[in-house]
RNA sequence: GCUGGUGUGGCGAAAUAGGCAGACGCAAGGGACUUAAAAUCCCUCGGUAGCAAUACCGUACCGGUUCAAGUCCGGUCACCAGCACCA
C-alpha cells in the first residue's frame, strides 16, 4: 500500500495544532529549554529552502528535547521592517502594512505545512504597535543613559535608495539593498554608542558556547588593539597632537608623520602652512572619493607634504616632516600616524615615493627590499638597543614616555558606533522631538508606541529626507518638557532594530507592562541554543549582545549574555553549485518539494544532504532518495512482529543506533544520524522482520526528522494517541552495543594480509598468536624475522618482519 | 594582503586521542516481478592488471615523523568565506 503522504501530514499539523503540544508551558517544574532560529523576513517571494535548513536544526533538537522530557521554547515571527517591502509599496502603491500581512500569511502557511513544532501562541511581528512600543522603549532608555546620541559626520549615502547607511550596510562600498556606489555625505545622524561596550562584548564571550570561528569573527570585528598614545610637539608653533601607535618601540625609526586630509589642525593653522592651495587641492580631491575607492588604491600612495608644518620627535629631538595623505583615516586612532617606514609596509611605499629616509630599528629584515615587521634586536634605538623581546621594548618605552609625560598606553577598537537611522518609511519612528528651547527630549514612556502615521506616498525626500517629514501633522508637535512648538525627529529605526531584543519578547509576548516579565525572564532565560546564517554572526549577534547587555546593566533583564550556544548552518546552493538567486533561475521552491514528495521528505533531505555547517547543492535525484527511505519506513509495517523486547539479531544494532543518532543530533551531525537510520533499516529488510519492541524504538528516532509519518506509524501500531505527547526518547545501554565476534585485520609491515573472526574479549597474546598461526600469515613469515608484533584492541594486528 | 576554513570515487559525502579509506545516499550497470512501464526487491559499483584467487596504485601536490598517515609536522598550489591602508 502506498503511503498517503498528502493526507497524514496534514491529518497530524492539524492534531498537534489542535491539541496545543508544542506550546511552551510558563508555569512548570520541568527544565527549560530555549531553542532560538532566526525570525525571518517575510519578502514577497515567500519562504526559500534556506530557510527550511535554518530551522530544521534545531526542530530536531527541540523535537528531541521534549521526548527527553523538557519544556521546550521553540517560537518564531517576523522581522517585518525593512526596505524591500517598502520598495515593492512604492512600485505598487500598496501599503506596506497589507503588504507585510499578506506576506507573512503566506509564510505562517508555509511554515506549517513543513510540520515545525513551533509554538504558535508566541508570534511576534516587529511591526505591530505593541512590540515596536518596546523596540522605542528601549531606544529611549539609551538615550536616557547617553548611548543614544546625534552627531554631524561623513556618513555613507545611498543615492539611490536615498538612504544612509552604517558601514555594516555598505561594506565594498556599495549598498547592500540595491547595490549602487555609496557617496560621502556630511549629516546629521542618530548613533549608539556601542564602543563603550566594546570590552564588555570582548569579555562576554569567554562566558558562552560559540563555535570558535564564530567567536573569532565577533573578535576581529570589535578589532581591539593594545599600543600606545605619544604626543609630539609642533616645532613652528606652540602645539602639539596625540598620535596612536601598537608599537612604540620603534618610535627610534620614526622619519615622518601623516595626518589624515580631515584632520582639525591642518585648518587650525592654515596659515602657517606653506603650500595651503596645494593641501586643499589634494584634499578637496579625497573628499571626492568614495570610501571604496580610497581603499582601493592600496598600493599607490599619495599625500602632501605640509611646509613651514613640522614635528619633534619626543625621544631624540629629531626634526619630522609632516604629510597629509587619505591613507590615514581620521576614523581610527586620533587621525594622525607616526611613520616608521622600515618596519611597515604602508609607511614604506610612501616613503619610498617622496623619498623620506628608512631607519631599521629592528633587525632581521633587508630593508633596501620591504618593510620589516617581524621581531629582532633593537638597534639605532638609544635605550632600548639589545632588546630582542617585543613586549618587553614595548612595555619599557611606555614606560618612558608615562614618565615624561608624553606618552600612555592605550586600546583602540576597529568597530565604530552603530548609525542608527534611516531616512525612510517603513520602520520604528525614533521617539524624540526637536524642541528650539529644550532641545532633544525624549517622548514620554507613557505616549508610547508613538505611531507610524499613514501615509500615501511612501518615496522619500529629495535630499534623503524620511517620507516622514512630509507628514505635518506628525512633525508639528508641542515639546513635552516646555509645551512650545517642537518638531518630531522624522527618521526612523534601521532594521537591526527590531531583531535585537526579539527573543526577549517570546519569553513574555503579550505583556503590556514591560519587555517580559521578571519571573518569567527568570525562568525562560537565556537562550540555550540560537542557530542561524554565518552573514548575521558579527552585525545582527554583536549589535543584539550589546543591547541585551545594556538592558541588562539598567536591571531591566536578569542575566547578563542573551545566548548560551550559537551555531550556524551552510547555505544551500543551487543544483548548479552556485548560490540561489532569482536572477541565476536556480531557487527551488520549497513549497514544491513538499507538494511532490512530502514535508518529511523535505525535512530529511535538508538535514541529509550534508554537513550542517557547510554549503551543499540541491539535488533532485538525492531528494528521491529520500523519498524512498521514507516510503521504505512506511513498509516496515508489512514486516511487524510481536515481542516486546530487541530481538538478538538486531538488539546491538538497536543499541548502537540509539546512540549514535542520540549524540549526532546534539553534535549537529544530522547527515550521520539519518545515515545510521538508514543502515537499521537496511538491517531490518535484510532479517525480514521487525518487532513491536523495534519499531517503537525505530519510530521515535525518526519522529524529529520526519515527523508526520512517525506520528502516523506510531498510532497504527497502537504505541499511543500521540508520539509527540506520550513518547519517551529511548535510552541505550553501552554494554550492549558490542557485538560478541568482532572482525580484525592482519597486516604484515602495514599491509594487510588476512582478517581473522576473533571473540571481543580476546587479549592481546592471543590475537596475535591466532594470526601467526593463519595459513596465509604463516607461510608469509616464513623466512623472515620478526622484528615487532603490535595489537591495537578490537582493530588489528600488525607484524613487522624482515 | 590578513584571518579562518576546505581540498577524499562519476556526484553529495563518511571516517581524525594516527589503526580495514570511501559508511549512508545519488547516478550507472545487471537481475527478479510485470503483457509493458512505473514502483518495489536483490546483486555489482575508486583505478590498473588478471578468467580468477589476488597483486599493485589511490584521500590536491612535494617532502618528513611512525610498525601504521585522509588524520601529525614542514613546504607548495587551488578554491570558499570574512575582514581589508585599523597605524
Amino acid at each position: 500500500m502506498n503511503y498517503d503522504f498528502k493526507n497524514v501530514e496534514q491529518k497530524w499539523q492539524e492534531k498537534w495544532e489542535e491539541s496545543g503540544v508544542f506550546h511552551a508551558q510558563d508555569n512548570s517544574d520541568k527544565k527549560k529549554f530555549y531553542a532560538l532560529v532566526e525570525f525571518p523576513y517575510p519578502s514577497g517571494a515567500g519562504m526559500h529552502v534556506g530557510h527550511i535548513k535554518a530551522y530544521s536544526g534545531l526542530e530536531v533538537v527541540s523535537r528531541k528535547r521534549r521526548l527527553e522530557g523538557y519544556n521546550v521554547l521553540f517560537p518564531i515571527g517576523f522581522d517585518a521592517y525593512g526596505l524591500p517591502t517598502e520598495n515593492y509599496a512604492i512600485k505598487t502603491g500598496i501599503h506596506p502594512r497589507k503588504v507585510t500581512d499578506m506576506n507573512i500569511k503566506k509564510f505562517t502557511s508555509q511554515l506549517k505545512k513543513v510540520g515545525f513544532s513551533f509554538d504558535w501562541t508566541r508570534v511576534i511581528d516587529t511591526t505591530q504597535e505593541d512590540y515596536y512600543k518596546w523596540t522605542q522603549w528601549i531606544f529611549l532608555k539609551m538615550f536616557e543613559n547617553g548611548l543614544a546620541f546625534r552627531d554631524k559626520t561623513l556618513v555613507n549615502y545611498c543615492p539611490s535608495c536615498k538612504v544612509v547607511l552604517s558601514n555594516e550596510d555598505s561594506q565594498g562600498g556599495k549598498c547592500d539593498i540595491c547595490h549602487s556606489d555609496i557617496v560621502q555625505r556630511s549629516k546629521d545622524v542618530w548613533y549608539l554608542r556601542i564602543t563603550e561596550y566594546a570590552d564588555k562584548l570582548l569579555e562576554g564571550l569567554n562566558d558562552v558556547d560559540y563555535l570558535p570561528n564564530i567567536k573569532l569573527q565577533q573578535e576581529n570585528w570589535i578589532g581591539k588593539s593594545r599600543g600606545a598614545f605619544v604626543t609630539f610637539s609642533v616645532n613652528e608653533v606652540d602645539e602639539s597632537f596625540k598620535i596612536y601607535t601598537t608599537r612604540p618601540d620603534t618610535l627610534f625609526g620614526v622619519t615622518f608623520m601623516v595626518m589624515a586630509p580631515e584632520h582639525p589642525m591642518i585648518d587650525k593653522y592654515a596659515d602657517i602652512i606653506g603650500n595651503m592651495d596645494e593641501v586643499n587641492a589634494y584634499r578637496a580631491e579625497c573628499a571626492k572619493k568614495t570610501e571604496f575607492e580610497r581603499t582601493q588604491l592600496v598600493k599607490d600612495k599619495t599625500g602632501v607634504k605640509l611646509q613651514g608644518f613640522t614635528a619633534k620627535n619626543p625621544v631624540n629631538g629629531k626634526d619630522i616632516p609632516i604629510y597629509i595623505s587619505d591613507y590615514v583615516m581620521m576614523g581610527y586612532g586620533t587621525g594622525a600616524i607616526m611613520a616608521v617606514p622600515a618596519h611597515d609596509q604602508r609607511d614604506y611605499d610612501f616613503a619610498k615615493k617622496f623619498g623620506i629616509d628608512i631607519i631599521e630599528v629592528i633587525k632581521g629584515g633587508d630593508i633596501s627590499v620591504e618593510a620589516y615587521t617581524g621581531d629582532g634586536e633593537m638597534v639605532n634605538s638609544g635605550f632600548l638597543n639589545g632588546m630582542t623581546n617585543k613586549k618587553d621594548s614595548i612595555a619599557k618605552m611606555i614606560d618612558y614616555l608615562s614618565e615624561k609625560g608624553i606618552g600612555e598606553g592605550g586600546v583602540q577598537y576597529k568597530m565604530k558606533d552603530w548609525a542608527f537611522n534611516r531616512q525612510r518609511y517603513w520602520g520604528e519612528p525614533i521617539p524624540i522631538v526637536h524642541c528650539p528651547k529644550c532641545g532633544m527630549v525624549a517622548v514620554p514612556y507613557e505616549e508610547l508606541p508613538l505611531k507610524l502615521p499613514e501615509v500615501e506616498n511612501f518615496e522619500p525626500g529629495q535630499d534623503g529626507e524620511s517620507p516622514l517629514a512630509k507628514i505635518d501633522s506628525f512633525v508639528n508637535c508641542k515639546c513635552p518638557k516646555c509645551g512650545g512648538d517642537a518638531k518630531r525627529e522624522t527618521d526612523t529605526m534601521p532594521q537591526w532594530a527590531g531583531s535585537s531584543w526579539y527573543f526577549l519578547r517570546y519569553i513574555d509576548p503579550h505583556n503590556d507592562k514591560a519587555i517580559a516579565s521578571e519571573e518569567k525572564l527568570k525562568y525562560w532565560g537565556p537562550v540555550d541554543w540560537y542557530n542561524g546564517g554565518m552573514e548575521h554572526v558579527t552585525r545582527h549577534l554583536i549589535y543584539s549582545r550589546f543591547w541585551h547587555r545594556f538592558l541588562y546593566d539598567i536591571g531591566a533583564v536578569p542575566f547578563k549574555e542573551p545566548y548560551l550556544k550559537r551555531t550556524a548552518q551552510g547555505l544551500i546552493l543551487g543544483p548548479d553549485g552556485v548560490k540561489m538567486s532569482k536572477s541565476r533561475g536556480n531557487v527551488i521552491d520549497p513549497n514544491e518539494v513538499v507538494d511532490v514528495y512530502g514535508a518529511d521528505v523535505l525535512r530529511t533531505y535538508v538535514l541529509f544532504m550534508g554537513d550542517y555547517e557547510q554549503a551543499a547543492p540541491w539535488s533532485e535525484s538525492s531528494v528521491r532518495g529520500c523519498k524512498r527511505f521514507i516510503d521504505r519506513i512506511w513498509n516496515l509495517k508489512e514486516m511487524l512482529t510481536d515481542g516486546d523486547e530487541y530481538s538478538k539479531e538486531l538488539s546491538s544494532l538497536m543499541h548502537k543506533t540509539v546512540k549514535k543518532v542520540s549524540e549526532d543530533i546534539e553534535n549537529m551531525k544530522f547527515n550521520t544520524a539519518i545515515a545510521a537510520l538508514m543502515t537499521l533499516l537496511n538491517a531490518v529488510y535484510d532479517k525480514g522482520s521487525i518487532n513491536r519492541a523495534e519499531l517503537k524504538t525505530f519510530v521515535l528516532l525518526v519522529s524529529p526528522f520526519a515527523p508526520h509519518i512517525a506520528e502516523e506509524m506510531w498510532s497504527e501500531t497502537g504505541f499511543g494517541k500521540m508520539l509527540a505527547s506520550d513518547g519517551v526518547w529511548p535510552s541505550f545501554d553501552e554494554t550492549k552495543c558490542v557485538d560478541d565476534s568482532i572482525e580484525i585485520v592482519v597486516q604484515i609491515n602495514g599491509k594487510i594480509r588476512a582478517r581473522l573472526n576473533v571473540p571481543v574479549e580476546i587479549t592481546n597474546e592471543d590475537a596475535i598468536a591466532l594470526a601467526k598461526s593463519d595459513a596465509k600469515i604463516s607461510e608469509e613469515l616464513n623466512g623472515k624475522n620478526i622484528v615487532k608484533e603490535i595489537y591495537v584492541k578490537g582493530k588489528l594486528v600488525n607484524i613487522v618482519a624482515k
